[in-house]
RNA sequence: GUGGCCAUAGUUCAGUCGGUUAGAACGCCAGGAUGUGGCCCUGGAGGUCGUGGGUUCAAAUCCCACUGGUCACCCCA
């Protein structure tokens, strides 16, 4: 037997419909933010990762799937959204046709790493990006989008946290200072986040820890080294926040791990999902674009992660309506029953509504209880009697009514019975 | 990538001081005075016990490796 691909999962037929139903949420709500969709290639050069999310970070130095294609070009399946939807924006001028372009998208990505609760090698995220507009009232246009989503979904249980994590005038004053002190409380930190003083001290900040959190009680906080530009786009996209009742706490060692990050930094987290708990993350990037070879952009994004949705609102038991019911089922009792309902099958559907007969042949009896298996709303039975008499009787399956029928049938005669 | 736990019918599981044809429930299939489902009753199909080695007269059961799953670390969606 041949099995999937480690971490990587098949979406099978009873639970395709939540999937359905959580990607018809994501479209509407983006559609109604006036957000409009983008989709990109799975596949892009390796280097657009490596020279956007940073080639130090963990996604690029040891999550991407990585190869060399018939061309020996370097390619690489997408481990994050907003790299490809940038190279798109700058390859198709989209800056030029207007100053502000709100984009969304929905796709899987694709990292190695060691499956768990929430993590897989295959997922599948929703996110959305403003491109060129460098104002507070884009970042809380992204915040809001993400909110709505997880609201219509029907999860409650989700907390938001922002940080600034300063831009390229501010930050590196407060990683001398950081590292300073990082220095000075060495010997109380892990051996991890020793190692990371020098290649990444912010991450330091985030250290899971008990040790490392105690150890960093007294580290300064990069709020205090904010510039001024940076500073009142944070305290302005707060009070944005707060005009628009979205509650929100500030976690001033909130770091994203993602080198493209600017100003400011976002999560929304769930308690529901063990250890993996963001539901979905982003932040400001506005040097990415001139970075990429475009024309300098600010732009603020998030992507959310579609699994964890699902796994947030199993745990908050939200129950979907399976959608796609069935109407109607025919039944035979013999081969000019047969033939009958195969063509009334075709008229049924002709007219919109959803229907089902066997396929194997079976008893009268098998398919009956295959009509109940089914969850049919209604049931036709036709035989050699019914064709005789001109008369067919439509059952619920559920109400115990029935109505007779004259035969040749009127299909919206039927259709009135079966949406009343 | 590191570590803990796990791996028996389609599914959830039982079965280990090693010992004859490996069980249950649910699901599936067929039937129940002959053309009306669900409930009920009867019968049936379905497993080389994850894979490969080893120990033993004998392995689902003990040992090793591998693979997969799961949880945690790491990291992130």
């Amino acid at each position: 037997m041949i099995s999937s691909i480690k971490g990587m999962k098949d979406i099978l037929p009873n639970e395709s419909s939540k999937w359905q139903h959580v990607e018809k949420i994501i479209h509407s709500l983006s559609q109604l933010f006036h957000f409009k969709e983008i989709r990109t290639p799975l596949l892009e050069n390796t280097s657009l990762f490596s020279r956007s999310i940073g080639e130090e970070t963990d996604i690029v130095s040891k999550e991407m799937y990585t190869f060399l294609d018939r061309s020996n070009e370097s390619v690489t399946l997408k481990p994050e959204g907003t790299a490809s939807v940038v190279r798109s924006y700058i390859q198709h001028h989209l800056g030029e046709e207007q100053p502000s372009t709100k984009l969304y998208y929905i796709s899987p990505m694709f990292r190695q790493e060691r499956p768990q609760a929430g993590r897989l090698r295959e997922f599948h995220q929703y996110g959305a990006e403003i491109l060129g507009s460098p104002n507070a009232i884009a970042d809380s246009e992204i915040i809001l989008l993400n909110a709505a989503i997880l609201k219509n979904l029907g999860l409650t249980n989700f907390t938001l946290i922002i940080n600034s994590v300063g831009c390229e005038n501010c930050r590196p004053n407060y990683k001398i200072k950081l590292v300073n002190e990082l220095n000075n409380i060495k010997n109380n930190l892990t051996e991890l986040s020793k190692n990371r003083i020098d290649k990444n001290p912010l991450r330091v900040l985030d250290s899971k820890d008990k040790q490392d959190q105690d150890a960093l009680k007294n580290i300064p906080v990069i709020f205090d080294y904010l510039c001024e530009s940076c500073k009142s786009h944070f305290e302005e996209l707060c009070q944005l926040l707060k005009n628009a009742n979205q509650p929100y706490s500030i976690n001033y060692k909130l770091v994203r791990g993602l080198d493209y990050y600017t100003k400011t930094a976002f999560e929304f987290i769930s308690e529901n999902l063990g250890s993996q708990d963001a539901l979905s993350g982003g932040g400001r990037y506005d040097l990415l674009t001139l970075q990429l070879g475009g024309k300098p952009t600010p732009a603020v994004g998030f992507a959310g992660g579609i699994e964890r949705l699902l796994i947030a609102l199993e745990k908050e038991n939200n129950n979907f309506h399976s959608e796609n019911i069935l109407q109607l089922f025919l039944a035979s009792a013999d081969e000019k029953g047969k033939d009958y309902i195969f063509t009334l099958a075709q008229h049924c559907r002709n007219a919109g509504i959803s229907t089902e007969f066997d396929l194997l042949n079976r008893s009268v009896k098998s398919q009956l209880r295959e009509a109940d298996r089914q969850n049919a709303k209604f049931l036709i039975l036709v035989g050699e009697k019914e064709l005789t008499e001109k008369s067919l009787t439509i059952k619920g399956m559920k109400t115990n009514i029935s109505h007779s029928l004259k035969i040749p049938l009127q299909v919206e005669e039927l259709k009135s019975i079966i949406n009343k």
